[in-house]
DNA sequence: CCCATTTAATTCAACCACTGAACAAATAGT
DNA sequence: ACTATTTGTTCAGTGGTTGAATTAAATGGG
């Protein structure tokens, strides 16, 4: 997919671009950034240097290109042992660029603004059906909530670099929403039709001021955000369809074409029912959320994804048997469905998020039974099977952190944005 | 998604290593070799600098670095019509550094040598049963097939720079071979029971001069050696067990402890017949080797391969309905699987290897019908299913091909070797 | 046949960014 | 106060790219 920084496979086949001069700096800029970004205290310039093996000169200097450039701030020496000129610290600025997360979906619009060092800074949700709305009045509200979330970024001395959009359905590699089958959305050119919107128009450095993808990838991304520990994982999005973002070695897998993570039409039985897809026994008919309510007699409820899952919560832990058997019938297939993809990319962690995080307490348990009757490798290293920390803010807050995430990995277009 | 650029992740590999001085030139001689080994005719200087935005003079030198090193050759200029200078073609030298591939099946030992240019330079295959034989005799009796690989290079004028062994078993990244079930093998650590024979033992710049690879993903790289056009694809192993090499922009997408590719246990009907792994209805349980003979009327006849295959093709082509319902059968539950890959990776092609090269005029049209029927994005993006390209050698030659990759990729490691 | 034109490759001074060592700054311990 | 110690900066030195000028080798027109 690329120009100069596509996301790297396995091998690091860095036969993309030609290494002119100033690269040097370039590269050594987003390798002491990453450091500073990545390390979990303060680190000193001295202490960068002896990590990376460059010398004490020339952190200084590139230190001294980021501290100019607004990216990074020094912080007041932390009290330490034993003898020597106390380490000046090295922080994210928190007053720099910034990342404006925004979500379109069934029932509610958000916005928020995370900063670089990935605090959330501002934070909105607004209920409403979008469902009645056509895309432009849809579009209309949202640039309300950003132009909100634009002013609260300039009280907080935050400048806002770009701003992903995140949209439950299939976008192409323009921002054109191909298909969101629950908003009635069939080729929606988003950034067309916000073309003239300051924030949400035009381009940053060559790249694109907006960025739309889709939702279970950008809850996948805010779920690598939040728990920074695990690096390669599926993370599952259970809504009204079930989609899935898979994060390998940091970084979020698109496929070939970016359309990647259908894990809803995954056949898990080849001879069960069919499936609006048209295929037949997708995992999406047996643990969609159309599925496990009907199952646990809540036909034709048509509920908002979180509702319905809040409301199967409540009736599993009050012990009803019906919405108890629907769950695990779900989790059931979900882990054969689940055990696929393991056995196939030999991933260690499954993150159920979505509607899902609401109902892993009984999800949990049949998903992991059939992982470990089915993973060839689940004998000798187990996978394991966890809630998503962030709920359903993932998407959002996922989306403002690609945008400064984008920024630690090559701040060079960040500083040289004046020019 | 959005555009162009992938959001990379703070922790991405390419913020690992820190950039020194040298390695300008480093990351330029892998640029400038990459442009040479990827073109289609070989290019002039003048002709990398303007594609690469290079200096002239920067690749001058840098291209005397890689034919001092013996990399790379300058051809005759071919006849061109218009003014000026006539070009110097550059191309991947033929007298440089090669690749060992060596293979350990149940029923063959083979071993090749694949030049920079990734011809096969020597080929030699032993047919025999290995079943019958210890680890140890069957290591001793490659280590004469290398030894004559090793004579033949000699005489070529070529110096091996590494070997790569293709095992049907799941390796670790250390070269232990945990199990290969058909061949008997569990726990077999072959860079021990290799150590004091020359060519594939000890280090060659950090390097391990022996590296032990699945089979299946050799022969994924094999075929991207030979078809170079495709970047990504699944590329289905049907031997005795079903193993898949995952080939993502270009790169084997190896999972995240190294076991990835364990398409044989796939869920395909989750009631369906109990598996050797312990689950239900594996893909293997439908079209593995012994599930097709027995539905063929072939079963118990316990025999290798790709000799299996060919019988079943000579079947079916003879037109026996029994062995064309048979493959039909495992055609379709081959589909089921890849389908559920497909959507969950969004590959655009699968390539049929192993025993389903052979197979492919049967298995491919249940394959392909399946693929539409089950795939989300086929109706827009079809999916195309085709034959291997190199049939059982494959595996060796991709595994030999590994070797020089790894050269062109990072030439300094090579250039550098002596001091 | 000679010379202008064109494209290829090399040479060379300039320059950019890293290197290594020396030095200044700031603190703890004696 | 003095030394040891660690941090951060300054500065000459060097590797490698840059850009322009130069040389090399062909075509084509008069």
């Amino acid at each position: 997919m690329g120009t100069v920084w596509h996301c790297q496979a396995v091998t690091s086949a860095n036969i993309a671009g030609a290494v002119r001069q100033g690269s040097l700096r370039e590269l050594n800029l987003a390798v002491v950034l990453g450091r500073i970004a990545t390390a979990d205290r303060p680190p000193s310039r001295a202490a960068i240097a002896a990590d990376t093996g460059l010398t004490r000169a020339t952190v200084s200097a590139v230190v001294d290109d980021l501290i100019a450039g607004r990216l990074v701030a020094e912080v007041d020496p932390e009290p330490r042992t034993g003898a020597g000129r106390p380490a000046r610290g090295l922080r994210l600025a928190a007053d720099g660029p910034a990342g404006l997360g925004l979500e379109i979906n069934v029932d509610y619009l958000a916005a928020c603004v995370v900063d670089l060092a990935g605090a959330v800074r501002h934070h909105e949700v607004r209920r409403a059906d979008l469902r009645p709305l056509s895309p432009t009045e849809a579009l209309a509200r949202l640039v309300e909530l950003a132009g909100r979330a634009r002013a609260a970024a300039d009280r907080l001395g935050l400048t806002l670099a770009g701003a992903t959009l995140a949209v439950p359905g299939l976008v192409d590699a323009h921002g054109l929403v191909r298909l969101a089958p629950n908003l009635g959305w069939r080729d929606v050119d988003v950034p067309a039709l916000l073309a003239g919107h300051p924030p949400l128009t035009g381009t940053v450095d060559g790249v694109p001021a907006l960025t739309v993808d889709n939702e279970a990838n950008l809850a996948a991304l805010g779920e690598l955000h939040a728990v920074p520990g695990t690096a390669s994982f599926l993370h599952v999005s259970g809504e009204i369809g079930i989609g899935a973002g898979i994060v390998l070695d940091g970084a979020l897998f698109r496929g070939a074409r970016g359309w990647s993570g259908e894990l809803g039409h995954v056949p898990v039985d080849p001879a069960g029912p069919r499936c609006r897809c048209g295929g037949r026994g997708c995992l999406e008919t047996y643990a969609g959320q159309e599925a496990i309510l009907g199952a646990a007699g809540l036909a034709g409820a048509d509920l908002p994804a979180d509702t319905a899952a809040r409301r199967l919560a409540d009736l599993a832990s009050a012990g009803d048997p019906q919405a108890r058997a629907a769950l695990h019938a779900a989790g059931t297939a979900l882990g054969v469905a689940v055990a696929g993809v393991v056995n196939l990319l030999d991933l260690d962690t499954v993150v159920l998020g979505g509607g899902y995080a609401t109902l892993a307490p009984w999800l949990r348990p049949p998903v992991a039974t059939e992982l470990t009757a089915r993973v060839l490798t689940a004998a000798w290293s187990p996978v394991s099977v966890r809630a998503a920390a962030l709920g359903p803010e993932s998407a959002v807050v996922g989306g403002a952190g690609a945008v400064v995430r984008r920024i630690v990995a090559r701040p060079s277009g960040w500083l040289g944005r004046r020019e």
